[in-house]
RNA sequence: GGCGGAGUAGCUCAGCUGGUUAGAGCAUGCGGUUCAUACCCGCAGUGUCGGGGGUUCGAGUCCCUCCUCCGCCA
């Protein structure tokens, strides 16, 4: 293991209800930070997840007709489901209802009570069920809920409190300590000024209003207050007091987290309570608390009431998760609020994307092809532009680093794009095809490679924040991940072999109809929750409660069944010939196939075993699904999946009726 | 009411510890190019850097004050 660790956390998100780009927000930033601190080499654990306690989650299932847990269940899966589809690369989804959070939690309460910080006292106050919490009088306005307006009861219980002033002092000189703590600064002050200086209260973290959440152990009436719960996910989910020695010793390695990163309306909670319950446990306070913004809609913050949520699977539907991500990282300063329209979202995939990046690699490999034969050539002589076409790719590749450092993804990605249109740019000085005619071969391969040189760098770039799109262009480069797409690669320039065969394919990012996309957003936001029913009914893969009214919605859209031209683009189907068979041991309905397509050779692992016998289908063109997702059956990896008929118990391989070159598309 | 942040080209924003003619993208106008996804490239701009005062050889950048917006708290 490497010595450099990096442990990272989001929130963990309430699962009352579906979530929204706000949280594809928080989660898309950390997995940024993720994937860049994994390519620096750092030994990274990064961690999400749900948080499941709590009174408006127990009514809610309530309502639904259901147990809190299976309620939950439902809409946890729909958000491991949606982290998968943005490509979120969590190492660990922590859920507090899970055994390992549990005992945990209840056996640092029962720690705190033993040595002091927590005693139990009379509690009186105003409570909002909503809210879930506790008011003074005078916090009241005009005898309702301060936050949401709602109506509030007195009630009076015997509740746990800790002893929060204990340890101000100690937090303030930690604050003064480690100026870094805090990001931005600005909410180091409303720390300090609203509630380290004035003083802190001691802190109720019990309730007996309502039994889901976890029980006290010393007294089970009570059940632990959900910040108390919540927070400590972060050292639970490591390991922290587990009975398995290798997870404590994960937590060792691991703890103090470097960020917890979040949206800024909790900070409060990090950077106070959470400080001065690790200082009760006696364990090292995280490195950073670093607060990001929200994404709002046009008409202000994203509400289901107001109508303007949109689900974040319907932009990964339509334009990609490469380009949501892009979106949310290019478009929200760090730090400030951002605003989502669709009409931002189109000029940011129109323009950066599509025009700039999609368009300098897709022109760039159609010169390739016409006047190098898709073959990337040697460089010949070099000269003060391509020295300086080197020197900035260097120096973007600094700086999108320095930008990262600082959570400044907006400054990280315009550092790429420099470097884009400095490609942009350096094409048309140098003009290729003028270079072709003039049979300069020596200047047009110098030039040649140097474009193709500063598109590696740029994909190498690109990693942390959109996975997918380096990928794509490595295989249209015709490079393979490897020593020229690490992340040190990107600082040197002249690392891309010549001699390489390219593979043209389709542009990576399609030119949107900008009047047409902004229309149909507009739709999918007035359409409420309507719109996001009708993506679950495609995916199938919903298991939430859809209250009548939602689904008369979607009925009357009757639109439910039926898929666009675009769900139905995103399957690419090629012809492929099957040059190997066998079976997989210990697997009665597998077979491990090996197929040609023309331009590559790929392994799929198939469930039809039953049959056909392997030296049956060697020779076989079958229909390949070729961008499904990796998956390993029985332990072998299957690189897509081939298609068959079937009804009951019989099943024919689906085929070509004539005669047709491997590769070709099937549509 | 207390504390804090922000106000820079039509729009969205960059401008670190004060230093030469204030920048980028989009939008606008003109021109170029054809390899490319009607794409790309160049040129042209416009800004009393919220108002006013001050410190300084010199301030968008520091200080004071006022106005507007926002955040946290009460």
């Amino acid at each position: 293991m490497s010595e450099r660790t990096f442990y990272i956390t989001t929130p963990i998100y309430y699962p009352n209800d579906k979530l929204h780009i706000g949280h594809a927000y928080s989660t898309t930033v950390a997995d940024t930070l993720a994937r860049y601190k994994r390519l620096q080499g750092y030994d990274v654990f990064y961690l999400t997840g749900t948080d499941e306690h709590g009174q408006k989650l127990q009514r809610k299932a309530e309502a639904a007709g259901k147990d809190p847990q299976s309620y939950i269940d439902g809409i946890v899966s729909w958000i491991q489901r949606l982290w998968e589809r943005l490509d979120i690369s969590y190492d660990d989804f922590i859920r507090t209802t899970e055994p390992r959070h549990k005992t945990v939690v209840q056996e640092i309460f029962t720690r705190l009570v033993s040595q002091g910080d927590i005693y139990l006292a009379d509690y009186e106050g105003w409570y909002c069920t909503p809210c879930e919490s506790f008011w003074t009088e005078r916090q009241l306005h005009e005898g309702h809920c301060p936050d949401c307006g709602g109506t509030v009861e007195l009630v009076r219980e015997p509740s746990y409190f800790f002893k929060m002033s204990k340890y101000a002092d100690r937090l303030i000189a930690y604050y003064e300590e480690h100026p870094e703590f805090i990001v931005p600064e600005s909410r180091k002050h409303e720390m300090l000024n609203n509630f380290l200086r004035p003083g802190l209260e001691d802190l109720c973290v019990s309730r007996t209003s309502f039994s889901w959440g976890i029980p006290v152990r010393e007294n089970p009436e009570h059940v632990v207050y959900v910040w108390l719960d919540a927070l400590t996910n972060y050292i639970t989910a490591l390991g922290y007091l587990s009975q398995d020695p290798i997870l404590r010793e994960r937590f060792e390695h691991f703890w103090p987290a470097n960020v917890h990163l979040m949206a800024k309306e909790i900070v409060r909670f990090h950077a106070i309570y959470w400080p001065i319950f690790l200082m009760a446990l006696d364990l090292p306070l995280p490195k950073q608390i670093v607060a990001h913004g929200w994404l709002l809609m046009k008409d202000g913050k994203m509400s289901k009431t107001k109508g303007n949520v949109i689900d974040p699977n319907l932009l990964i539907d339509r334009y990609g998760s490469d380009a949501l991500r892009y979106f949310l990282l290019r478009e929200i300063p760090f730090g400030q609020d951002g605003v989502f329209t669709p009409e931002a979202l189109m000029e940011r995939l129109n323009f950066d994307l599509a025009n700039d990046l999609g368009n300098l690699l897709h022109r760039s490999l159609s010169m390739l092809g016409q006047f190098c034969e898709g073959v990337i050539p040697a460089a010949g002589t070099i000269t003060a532009l391509e020295e300086e076409v080197a020197a900035l790719a260097v120096q973007s590749a600094k700086q999108v680093e320095e930008a990262l450092d600082r959570y400044d993804f907006a400054g990280a990605l315009s550092a790429v794009w420099n470097l884009v249109r400095r490609g942009n740019r350096y094409i048309d000085e140098t003009a290729p095809w003028a270079l072709a005619k003039q049979q300069d071969v020596n200047r047009l391969g110098t030039v040649l490679y140097t474009v193709f040189e500063a598109l590696r760098v740029i994909s190498v770039l690109l990693q942390p924040f959109m996975p997918k799109t380096p990928h794509k262009m490595w295989e249209q480069i015709g490079i393979e991940p490897g020593e020229f797409t690490t992340w040190a690669s990107a600082k040197q320039f002249g690392l891309l072999p010549s001699g390489i065969q390219s593979r043209k394919g389709d542009p990576i990012f399609p030119r949107l109809d900008v009047r047409a996309e902004v229309e149909a957003l507009d739709q999918m936001m007035d359409q409420k929750q309507g719109a996001s029913i009708v993506s679950e009914q495609v995916q199938g893969s919903s298991t939430t409660e859809i209250p009548a009214a939602e689904k008369a919605d979607a009925e009357m859209t009757g639109v439910a069944q039926l898929i666009q031209i675009e769900d139905f683009t995103k399957v690419d189907l090629r012809v492929a010939q099957v040059i190997h068979a066998e079976a997989i041991p210990k697997a009665d309905k597998l077979l491990k196939l090996q197929l040609d397509l023309g331009t590559e050779k790929r392994q799929v692992v198939s469930g039809i075993a039953k049959y056909y016998a392997p030296e049956q289908l060697v020779g076989q063109k079958v229909i390949l699904v070729s961008n499904l997702k990796p998956v390993k059956l029985r332990g072998v990896e299957s690189n897509g999946m081939i298609l068959a008929a079937s009804v009951g118990e019989q099943l024919v391989l689906a085929t070509v009726s004539g005669d047709i070159p491997l590769g070709a598309k099937v549509k």
